[in-house]
DNA sequence: CAGCCTTTGAAGTAG
DNA sequence: CTACTTCAAAGGCTG
């Protein structure tokens, strides 16, 4: 398929992305015929969400039963309050119109983003902030359009620093589209302007060769390599080279050496990699996260001579094994097959950062500032949230990041795949929990369910109404929610308990809270049989397959009316599930409930802001009434 | 001190 | 092919 923006020729993985966007693209004209803004960067949101689906729309369900109320039942009351309270202060702002510039998607991030508030970034980071973004993407004749998007985008005072955790996401992340035409032009930044990506984008080998100066001064040549590096070589595709061999003459995105929070983005353990410079790695001693894996003899690079942030070495801790374990044995054999124990934990390549990741790597700082939470639960929900909020060209900054990442990965490490990390942990050290955790949950989740409102602990039920399993038994899997199929909480279940899928958000807005509604509005087994009546709802999913599913565009579902954001989000987080819940999504609003089951429509409405959310059972008649607008669009 | 929590997405494994 | 599982970041909290 051909890429959005070329991709500099990157088809490498995630095409997936790509593809989408550009299904998008033209819905967007679609759309733009009729349709407003607003409507769009909802239709797109759910489309983007889906995008990464695109290759498995069967997967796409899993946000929706990712949504349901989050509640284990061993979730702390402190961290259910935390949260609660993230929840409402975000939701808040959650709403607001996002200014909906429409500009291409070109990932061009932003160094002179007022996000992070200065105290986040450590003086050294600052030091770095000079760097020069690395070299995105451009499209000829781009730059008009980015220049555009610049001057539409200017930023505002308002991101740089606030107290509340409700400014609309997007706007928040608006700050992050300011975009530089730095592309090739360096960029000077203020300090306390980093673009919070810039940190994500790290493979450059500058940093870890040996000598080399700061990214800032330039090298021309590669102390190591002998290749030279032109700061920004304009040929190059802005990140990351995609042939091995130029990888080492990527100028390296500030990313590496303005470390969020202080903390590399990716940590290395002295014995990945030397640090090219001594002092700026030494405040972050562990730059690298991309072990030398694959790297020849001394792990220390890679062959193409750019060590990965992703690799990690084990930690100091092996160190001190290792002395111990030198000392220690006496046996030749042992040590030789700790040797090799150590040799394989030694190496430890992360896995690239997905765009989700990348988008919190990049807001965490922000959000903990602005809400003064610490708890990485509490704040993920909130970025989760946040994500869902983003608008289409904002997410696709973070799936064209996330895949450069990934390409600049495969490159880096031809050989390596995730499979590693994952025996790796499989050995020993990790439990894994999940499992048992999940099945633990289909058991309980019929005793548990989440309080609605509150995102309290899940609410014993003595009557816990069956699940799809006990419901239609084993035979009739094809009836099963989806969530059943795959073993996770019933969606049904849920809604017949007349409890709110989505959690927390208080306030209503609940942007935050979308993916519980839509999976769990239309149940997935549905979803191959009723699709005849609901294709209409597909909508959402089409923009993965647009092509393939002449379905109605989510934003004509969504209706003419400027639809509040609320609604889109809605229609976007239906969207956003996938699979089964892809028909639902649009579904869900309009006439969700004559293709929906009974209790389906309350799980539309538990999406939701408002009041609505928490209403009970009884209530769930009224939650036609916020459909409404997405329902008269649909009919449209 | 290892692991959990929590999020989304990518990728691996299993059936 | 589908469904499920693990891992990636992060930092406070728990046993």
């Amino acid at each position: 398929m051909p890429q959005l923006n070329g991709g500099g020729g990157d088809d490498l993985g995630a095409n997936d992305e790509m593809i989408s966007f550009k299904d998008e693209g033209e819905q967007e004209e679609k759309i733009s015929e009729n349709s407003s803004a607003e409507r769009d960067l909802a239709d797109v949101k759910s489309s983007l969400v889906n995008e990464s689906e695109t290759n498995q729309n069967s997967s796409s369900d899993s946000e929706a039963e990712r949504r349901p109320p989050p509640r284990s039942e061993t979730f702390r009351d402190k961290t259910r309050e935390s949260l609660e309270e993230a929840a409402k202060r975000q939701d808040g702002g959650l709403f607001k119109s996002p200014p909906y510039p429409g500009y291409p998607f070109i990932m061009i991030p932003d160094l002179t983003s007022p996000y992070l508030p200065n105290g986040s970034l450590s003086p050294t980071a600052r030091t770095y902030l000079q760097m020069k973004w690395p070299l995105l993407d451009v499209q000829p004749g781009g730059l008009q359009s980015r220049q555009a998007l610049k001057d539409a985008r200017s930023p505002s005072p308002a991101h740089i620093v606030g107290p509340f955790c409700w400014e609309f996401p997007g706007q928040s992340d608006l700050s992050l589209h300011q975009f530089h035409l730095s592309n090739k032009v360096p960029v000077v930044q203020h300090p306390h302007h980093v673009h919070p990506l810039t940190p994500l984008i790290t493979y450059s080998n500058e940093h870890f060769t040996p000598g080399n100066p700061p990214p800032h001064l330039q090298t021309d040549v590669d102390p190591k390599t002998g290749i030279p590096r032109p700061p920004h070589p304009p040929d190059i595709s802005p990140y990351y080279p995609l042939s091995p061999g130029t990888v080492g003459q990527i100028p390296h995105p500030l990313g590496w050496l303005v470390p969020q929070q202080g903390q590399p983005v990716y940590p290395i353990t002295t014995g990945g990699f030397r640090h090219p410079y001594p002092t700026a790695l030494t405040v972050n001693a562990s730059m690298s996260r991309f072990p030398p894996h694959m790297v020849p003899p001394h792990h220390s690079l890679h062959t193409t001579g750019i060590p990965h942030p992703a690799i990690v070495t084990p930690n100091v801790k092996q160190e001190s094994t290792h002395s111990d374990i030198s000392s220690l044995n006496s046996s030749k054999q042992t040590d030789a097959k700790k040797e090799e124990e150590k040799k394989k934990q030694q190496v430890h390549i992360k896995k690239p950062l997905n765009a989700f990741m990348l988008y919190m790597k990049e807001m965490r700082a922000k959000v903990v500032a602005e809400c003064t939470l610490k708890e990485s639960a509490a704040i993920n929900q909130i970025l989760g949230r946040r994500w869902h909020a983003l608008s289409r060209e904002e997410q696709a900054k973070y799936y064209e990041l996330a895949r450069k990442e990934r390409q600049l990965h495969m490159q880096l490490y031809p050989g390596w795949s995730a499979r590693d990390n994952y025996a790796a942990n499989q050995q020993g050290k990790r439990k894994k929990r999940k499992r048992e955790k999940q099945q633990a949950e289909s058991n309980e989740h019929r005793e548990y369910f989440p309080n609605p409102c509150l995102s309290l602990p899940p609410i014993t039920d003595a009557n816990t109404p069956k699940k799809c399993r006990a419901l239609f038994g084993l035979d009739q899997l094809s009836l099963w929610c989806k969530p059943c199929r795959r073993k996770k909480k019933c969606i049904r279940y849920i809604q017949g308990e007349g409890s709110c899928a989505s959690p927390p958000s208080t306030d209503g807005s609940l942007l935050d809270s979308p993916p519980p509604s839509p999976s769990s509005v239309v149940p997935s087994p549905s979803s191959k049989e009723s699709k005849p009546q609901t294709e209409q709802m597909q909508p959402l999913s089409l923009t993965m397959k647009p092509a393939h599913q002449p379905l109605h565009h989510p934003h004509l579902l969504a209706g003419p009316q400027p639809p509040s954001l609320v609604q889109l989000e809605n229609s976007a987080s239906a969207s956003k599930t996938p699979g089964a819940s892809s028909h639902n999504g649009a579904l869900e609003h309009g006439d969700v409930s004559s293709s929906r089951q009974p209790g389906s429509s309350v799980a539309s409405s538990m999406a939701r802001p408002s009041a609505s959310l928490c209403h009970s059972h009884s209530l769930l008649p009224s939650t036609a009434p916020q459909p409404l607008s997405l329902v008269t669009k649909s009919i449209e």
